[in-house]
DNA sequence: CATAATCTCTCTAGCAGCTATAGCTTCAAG
DNA sequence: CTTGAAGCTATAGCTGCTAGAGAGATTATG
């Protein structure tokens, strides 16, 4: 049996964290000892270094918490496990076009300003006025 | 003068959005009209459309807040504009390096899957098990 | 002029995915 | 037996908004 300070060394995880993960559903509440400290057995880590190895690759809990029901039954298709996992190889694919894009904009930016004042600065001037721009970038990237 | 609505509309920045950024304190401060309702000058569509645009090239807020108080002392130098766009270039190639090496495992991820049961699922092998990747992708990518 | 539809107002809470803090208890080492 | 690390709960904070409630203001139509 592990504490949670162990368990999350052993993961990668930091000890909020795997209380987090509790409070959210995705991993479950262990036992605790006589003095209330959660005890985990060896197969939460398992579980919770799959989950720290999803987001790593940028998996989102929600898709994490049903990869997690899908891996517990070991017998079905796994038809699911690729669709969520391909969604999020879209989505990561999305993410890169899109920051592509904006690199290219800050880069031409950059190169345009002569480094003066601030009254003729490319950089102030080309983020005051979209005209400038030579692509589209209209939606947020989320940080 | 115009009504937040209108204000809004003009920039492409919704209502909510407008006051929080009032908020933060990174708009002025209104006048009010006789029912207490905020009332733009024109000027201020030129510093939210400023804003709109540094946050679609992905600037975060304290960097827009750097940026505009930068803008309103024309004469200074631009290196200050320089150095946060070029700190803004960094972190989206940055970003852009994380995100292929996301791309690429998810790719080896799901060209592996035989798409059988779970319990031979490559998806979940790999999700399980670190050791199967080909890269590190030790950071989490902020979504 | 009355009414209805649309803004706008403030305030609060929620999203993701944690992280940090405060004030306490428990445990392991010396 | 004491000290310090690690654990506990509960709450608040981070970014950048978005949504909702319930009230008041303004504008368009009859």
């Amino acid at each position: 049996m592990l504490t949670i300070g162990k368990l999350g060394a052993s993961a990668g995880v930091k000890v909020p964290t795997i209380r987090y993960y509790e409070q959210i559903g995705i991993l479950p509440e262990p036992d605790r000892s006589a003095g209330n400290q959660r005890l985990y057995p060896k197969t939460t880590l398992d579980r919770l270094a799959f989950i720290r190895h999803a987001r790593e690759l940028g998996f989102p809990l929600e898709a994490i918490r049903d990869l997690l029901s899908l891996s517990d039954r070991p017998d079905q298709s796994c038809a699911a496990a690729d669709a969520i996992a391909k969604a999020q190889l879209l989505a990561t694919r999305a993410r890169i076009a899109r920051l592509r894009a904006l690199e290219a904009e800050l880069e031409r930016m950059i190169d345009q300003c002569a480094c003066g004042t601030i009254s003729d600065c490319r950089v102030i001037e080309v983020l005051g006025d979209h005209a400038h721009c030579a692509h589209d970038h209209h939606v947020a990237e989320t940080e």
